[in-house]
DNA sequence: GTCTATACTATGATAGAC
DNA sequence: GTCTATCATAGTATAGAC
């Protein structure tokens, strides 16, 4: 085989990352070896070494880049007026953002059993920073007379399982268009908060 | 170490799949060693090899064994009158008996990547036949003009979802006691499926 | 039915040549 | 920046003693 030579560091970094995410997505972390990650990368496994000390800091900065995108994403958009604009724009934004990024939420939400502690911890912190976001929506609903909700936490919670379960069957050119489920969703939503529906 | 000789078979055989469901909840599938469940069990890893041909078909006996208990204890309930009650039903079954079986219900979603295609296909079949039963009530419901429900696969899938993410924070003896934590869910649920709630 | 011992393969990570 | 080569460790599974 030939040797390849050369510097190649700023197409290697993000394809690594790139790579990494998608097979632990597919197989588990656990499951993956570094050589199949540096095998699909294109390299050799000694060479990965160059971009992550270790295999538990990969995994960790994988999961903690997803969280923090999510949160700039959401920090990035105009907050509405009202409760129920800002209840559907957070529907309507997390289901654009988890749609589109299928293997890091598989990643984010499968793997936290693989973390060590500290960054498990780490990763929970930014986790219930955007869960805050959503009951902080429902509890001023609740306060406004808007929503009906017995306990915004578990609302919460029951909410956010319902939107990201999308994931698991949701693909790109499927039976019903983004658009269309976005709408479904919504009502839900609504309904989980006690609105009627319209 | 003194060796341990005797017959232990019907007590080390469910002994064997109690500690791999338990360590394979807790740390993943492809992360936990013959050897580590072995250790737990109180035997050397040679031992296993008398209660299972190998670690895959482990795996798939502990699914295969959830969702056969599954749909056993749903069929051993009577069937409800009214489709609102089939639906309340549907939903107390479905939180009581995930809430009791934390460690199956993960390990049966968690580690479907794991299994051989051909198990795997197995396991959709019986997980499809699970949600085919809320699907049809869904669909009774709509035909009875009672539930407004715009498309009943997706809302069926949104509503396991959201049922089933309760075993991701539900533990014994926490804020609230189940009771309440159904009312919540019952409530959401029929949200959900369109109607006002009461 | 469980043990010990072992065959064989794979793993994460490092050192040093180029 | 990537390669080759290698270390130390751990993995699944099997064979045969007791």
């Amino acid at each position: 085989m030939a040797r390849k030579t050369g510097s190649h560091g700023d197409i290697t970094g993000p394809k690594v990352r790139e790579v990494a995410l998608h097979l632990i997505a597919r197989h588990g972390f656990a499951a993956v070896s570094m050589r199949q990650i540096a095998a699909d990368v294109g390299v050799q496994a000694g060479a990965l070494y160059r971009y992550t000390p270790d295999k538990q800091t990969l995994l960790f900065e994988l999961m903690r880049d997803h969280m923090d995108a999510l949160l700039a994403a959401r920090a990035a958009r105009g907050e509405a007026r009202n409760v129920l604009d800002r209840l559907d724009d957070f529907t309507r934004f997390h289901i654009r953002f988890h749609s589109e990024r299928p293997d890091a939420v598989f990643v984010s939400y499968m793997e936290l059993r693989n973390l060590t502690p500290d960054n498990f911890t780490k990763l929970e912190g930014l986790r219930r920073t955007y869960e805050d976001q959503l009951e902080a929506i429902l509890k001023d609903g609740v306060a406004a007379g808007v929503f009906a909700v017995r306990d915004t936490k578990i609302t919460t919670l029951a909410i956010i399982a319902m939107l990201t379960g999308l994931t698991t069957w949701y693909r790109d050119g499927g039976r019903l268009p983004l658009d269309e489920i976005e709408r479904i969703y919504i009502d839900m939503v609504h309904g989980a908060v006690g609105m009627a529906q319209g």
